[in-house]
DNA sequence: ATCGGTGCAAACAATTTGCATTAGA
DNA sequence: TCTAATGCAAATTGTTTGCACCGAT
């Protein structure tokens, strides 16, 4: 479970209340990126008046202390997961809507050149790939 | 001008209205990539009474045809440009909020690797790099 | 003369905020 | 205890939609 995560809260001062423990857990045991409404109706497992704002306000801490992120997929929201590798991004399979990650170094690439041909000093990089996942790509004829 | 872009419009069966006209206008002959609301309020000087909703429905339409796209910077809204290079990807300096095009073959790199090696076959690549421009890199201790 | 496109105003969806109350430290 | 954090409900923001009228073809 997220022991050091929630150690990590309480490291930066932070409470560690019923509906961030919930927010939490529902991001760990997640193997899909989550949008802030789904996140809500799993938490109120883990305890029962979690309030959508208090998620909002959650996630939005966690991603502060970089401890969260949200991608966005080109639909209007957000999609939340726990952080991991700066370097990976990721891939959007626009059948199955499954988001996975890739590493490597093409973001690290880009940053470089950049920086070393063009001055750009990059903070965030956002990549998002969209397309067909080689499961999808393979069932071309199959039911959406 | 856009002449061969209204021509385009006409081709696929759209009729060139005013407010296309106006939107069409602003979109070319701005620098900058600009959200709805502010192309909204530039094209009052074309067509006096463009309304906010035809802007909309005129970018919407823009973006189907390959003629406009949109930007996401982070912040909830829209950014958008008459429709460029595919392999370009966009530079967001964080300090004068300008957002500049970078050409390369990073896209093509990245989408014939997933191609080649993972069997993720792309459609479109989102790549938005957030960062310090070279003016604003050069001028930490300048004036917000 | 059509009927696609418009303006207008209302509807929407995702997210944020004000405030009195509650509960972690 | 003391104040950060919550629930709740209302407010915001960017965008979309229903509909009667208008104007490009």
């Amino acid at each position: 479970m997220g022991v050091d995560i929630t150690d990590r809260l309480r490291a930066a001062g932070y409470r560690l209340t019923a509906p961030r423990q919930a927010v939490l857990a529902v991001l760990a045991e997640s193997a899909r990126h989550l949008p802030a409404e789904e996140i809500h109706e799993l938490a109120v497992a883990y305890a029962s008046d979690v309030n959508l704002a208090s998620v909002y306000r959650t996630l939005t801490l966690l991603d502060e202390l970089g401890l969260a992120s949200e991608v966005r997929l080109g639909d209007g929201r957000g999609y939340w997961e726990l952080a991991h590798d700066e370097g990976a991004y990721h891939l959007h399979c626009t059948r199955c809507r499954r988001v996975g990650h890739h590493a490597g170094d093409a973001i690290e690439r880009i940053r470089s050149h950049l920086a070393d041909h063009h001055g750009f000093e990059s903070e965030a990089v956002d990549l998002v790939v969209h397309g067909r996942c080689a499961d999808c790509r393979d069932q071309l004829a199959g039911p959406a």
